[in-house]
DNA sequence: CTTATTGCAAACCATTTGCATCCGG
DNA sequence: CCGGATGCAAATGGTTTGCAATAAG
């Protein structure tokens, strides 16, 4: 898959680069940043650069191996919070951020007809809350 | 609406603080970041300092007057992309990340039962794609 | 061999902090 | 008046860049 990808788009296979592909496939479905990623790569190979981590997750999202996870309700962007919930559309192109009124969690049905003139080709969610061990132990 | 959700929480209703909720009355629906909001309330109030921008946005969070935005695909956590997309129940207590197999888009109706063990208080979301105007001018 | 890749150090830049001053209640 | 709030300057910390050394093909 790595060495497939990598060589097919003229990038070269480097000790680096599948020791980094190999630490997130042992955290499937656990984010990690580059820090995370640096120190376990770091375990077996600890000459490896932090920036070198930093370049190759770069390179990896754009040959589709590794994508972008929002973790935090923490962004750098702020509007004010009238009325109810929504989300956001915005253009790859222009950067215009149009509200799409729906919420998807508290009205599901509407989402899927909702704003079709604008073309989705990607998007990203995080749901915040508690898990189920967290309530168990009254911690929220 | 600012000034009673301030008092009654023992916070000071500071000119400062009211030019900036102004400015995010005026841009209903359009995300601004610190940077932007510094700008436009500076144009009636230029020694305004954008520390007090940070500040306050942090207060309007807290407060329920304002929320943060997720708007643009970087974020610093990363991790491998096998199989189907998927979202994140994130922990608010404990940080642990939970992966919620259905995805939003291709598979709405999985969502709804999904996961109910695990109390969700709060989510974020984004679209990505290309406006209807970037669409009509090739600019996709 | 040739040049993409790496690692280090320095640069960058958004955000935070320390602190003296200011002003809301 | 008193303590919360502000603004400036300096500190911080995650990320990026410049560049010489290294290693992949």
């Amino acid at each position: 898959m790595l060495r497939k990808r990598l060589s097919s788009r003229g990038y070269r296979v480097t000790l680096q680069r599948e020791l980094i592909y190999d630490v997130l496939k042992r955290n499937r479905g656990k984010p990690l940043c580059p820090e995370d990623i640096y120190e376990q790569a770091r375990e077996s190979y600890p000459e490896l650069g932090l920036t070198t981590v930093y370049r190759t997750m770069e390179l990896f999202c754009e040959l589709g191996l590794a994508q972008h996870v929002h973790l935090h309700e923490e962004a750098q962007y702020y509007e004010i919070l009238l009325g109810k919930h929504h989300h956001h559309l915005v253009c790859n192109s222009c950067g215009t951020v149009r509200v799409l009124e729906a919420c998807l969690i508290d009205d599901l049905k509407e989402l899927v007809r909702d704003d079709s003139d604008f073309l989705v080709t990607s998007h990203c969610m995080s749901l915040f809350g508690y898990c189920p061990d967290c309530l168990a132990g009254g911690k929220a």
